[in-house]
DNA sequence: CATGAATGAGCCTTCATTCAT
DNA sequence: TATGAATGAAGGCTCATTCAT
């Protein structure tokens, strides 16, 4: 029935405000800022309807990581599918990680509050399992263009070495990088203008370590890119650029 | 007056015994478990003595990080001495900071949960840029290397680049690194045995990557590591062999 | 109207359906246990539909009430009809507590607990008074009894004492008796192994410490409770048997 | 040392006072309408200052019961030390409880609504088994009066059955009785003129009927009050009279 | 009639901070 | 200087009741 539907979109709908309200104040105001009397009056309901979308305040913030996590895997699975070589498609990540950033910041600082530990985060194993397999996703998608890389030739890890640890490498730059850009960390002090760029240079410069095919100097890295960007994340692009 | 010193002295002890009752709550139970009554309990004196001592719990927050960052200038400072060349150096920085957050995890640990903006942290200014400073002079160690090294010709950075961005890219690396692992993140299920072996090879194939001399291929390292290890950092290396 | 009929019909199923949910959740978990949402989560309706039939959580419970008094009163009535001395059939109205009470517990605990004053009960004045007058109706027939036994010459009272007294000395035995029993005092570590024979002599010395005749001593009792058993609770005494 | 001692007294002064504002509330306005705001607000303390001296409103109702139990044992000691025939002791014990649950009905109501058993009161074992305890050295201090009576042949209980049987059947009577009394069972609409009269005979009768020597008849019963009452309990007796 | 989303008062509990002793 | 009782604001959460659909 017609009702039934609309009834669930706006069930939908008003989960989608408690969360944008959520992870408002959680940027704002940090953990303790965020109650769920704040979230109610920011929405404009009371109390008890909040309760009625989120049985608790862990529910919540276990439900943002969630939405996090989703948004993330819908841009990584897009870059996945650049059609190039493999440390193109790499590099799409890379870029997908950088406009999820940009354009949402909220979500990457919400997620490292929240994956801080700082509370003794005590989310019932179910929940904490959902967002173990949403990780995993992220990284399954990066192992698999190495893997691809490796069948082609183009990468040839050293002894004993697996994609997993490229991966985790990589991850590690980028959340290092990210809490350093979104922490207080003035860059520009540091004589950095244009951190992104140095982020996408140094990841170039560590595949080069590994000898990933091919070279930051032997290809045409700026073109990749353009073409990452108009035809992968147009829109993101627009946005991004229109600010 | 020997009774006033030693009075400084017992004032300089307690704080420490308040300090690491502090740090102990923060690491196993978390920000909220961090309460001012128990650490009073914990140092078995009252809650009044500990006001005494840090006129808040901002204060005591504050004043963990600025004891974190003091060691690891310590760290920073003895590797910087390591005579060789700039590279080895540097790679004595990177064994400092394995040391400190192997050796000290709850350094790194609180660290991370003071530093996550969870609470709106409302430290006043002066503490704040005390922090920062910190900060800077282990930036500055490691661009001192950094500088030698191109003075030297042993590093030539790519036009527009300072040594300030390579320090940052490195510090990226292994904030991201370390989070990862004193996160849940399972390295072994990635198939990484030996997760600090695998930050060696990464950072040193990034330095690679800028062509840093000596590359990794042309050198030694695991002597240098084991001469910076026993001239450096005896102490510590026997206190991490001997778990 | 056939159609009218049937829908009272209905409405009165599903007020039988709410009261048994009601009664077992304040059995099973207390008067703070049984909430509306949880009454109309067990029958399978809304809560809206609850309240069309019980105006307030107190007048659920107040129903409750009645409906075990209701029982009750039948039971006693059932038990009057024995044809006998007034003695026995006394004995049969006691009969008739034991076999309400064991037969079903939760409306012995669920009245205790509405009658607790645990709660400040705000029923209002008709629907107590509903209450009380049934269990007047109760005392009514045991003290229709006791007259009965003093026209026959069967029991003589002391100077100055009516029926009524006898009356609320037994209804006291019982009330406490089984407060004890439900409650969690464990019979079988004072050494009573059945409590119900106990609580039959007991009324039984009791009842002789009056000189209502026949005697204990004189008389065939059990005989006399099994042909109450047989004659009045036929299909009582076989459901407890089978057990 | 004298400032110890002071604030020691303090303490337990405080304690009573919570303990009385406490059960005066859940008098008045039952289990729901003791809050822990109203307590403080009672007292004039501040919310957290009641929660430094019980950790939960669960606590709080356990001291209750503690205190009241505590008090009837009390009694019914000093009862026990009446001499005289052990069914004169024995009577001791009733007056005790009639004296108690009248000077201090609040004590008897409050412990009605606490084991009422209408909130799964989740009381810690071990102050569940300190409860019990003192439930149990009541029982046993008729017990021992009863086996008195035995080994002095002023008792003769009915082939297997034990003291604490008939101890039990007393404790029925007497917990019935109150509960009706406390009530709302109008007894003067029954005819009783003075319940407590009507309990003394009651249970003189039903000692009667287990033939406890010397019977109802055969002493002078109003004159073991006298007694009993002037000499054990004669401040208590005086403040029943002077109200 | 049935539904269940919305309400909001109110409860228990925690804890940083103060201050009289 | 040490103590710890007292404070009271604030937070998470529940639930009886209402009412638009």
């Amino acid at each position: 029935m017609s009702t039934t539907q609309r009834k669930a979109r706006e069930t939908k709908q008003r989960e989608l405000q408690i969360l944008a309200a959520a992870r408002q104040l959680l940027l704002e105001r940090g953990y303790l800022g965020l109650t769920m009397d704040r979230v109610a009056e920011k929405i404009e309901y009371s109390k008890g309807t909040v309760y009625q979308h989120f049985g608790s305040k862990e529910d919540l913030l276990a439900a943002l990581e969630v939405q996090t996590m989703d948004e993330r895997i819908a841009m990584f699975q897009r870059a996945a599918t650049f059609s190039g070589r493999p440390r193109e498609r790499l590099a799409a990540i890379g870029i997908a990680e950088e406009l999820f950033v940009q354009l949402k910041p909220e979500h990457f600082r919400c997620s490292q509050i929240i994956n801080s530990g700082a509370f003794q985060a005590k989310m019932d194993e179910k929940t904490v399992s959902g967002i173990r397999s949403r990780e995993m996703r992220c990284s399954e998608t990066v192992e698999g263009i190495l893997r691809d890389a490796i069948a082609q030739g183009d990468l040839k890890l050293p002894e004993g070495m697996g994609p997993s640890e490229l991966s985790l490498t990589l991850w590690s730059l980028y959340i290092g990088f990210f809490t350093l850009v979104e922490g207080s960390i003035p860059f520009d002090q540091f004589g950095v203008q244009d951190p992104i760029a140095m982020l996408r240079r140094s990841s170039h410069l560590l595949l080069d370590g590994y000898g990933f095919q091919p070279l930051f100097g032997d290809w045409d890295w700026a073109a990749a890119s353009e073409r990452i960007l108009s035809e992968v994340f147009p829109d993101e692009h627009q946005a991004l650029l229109s600010r």
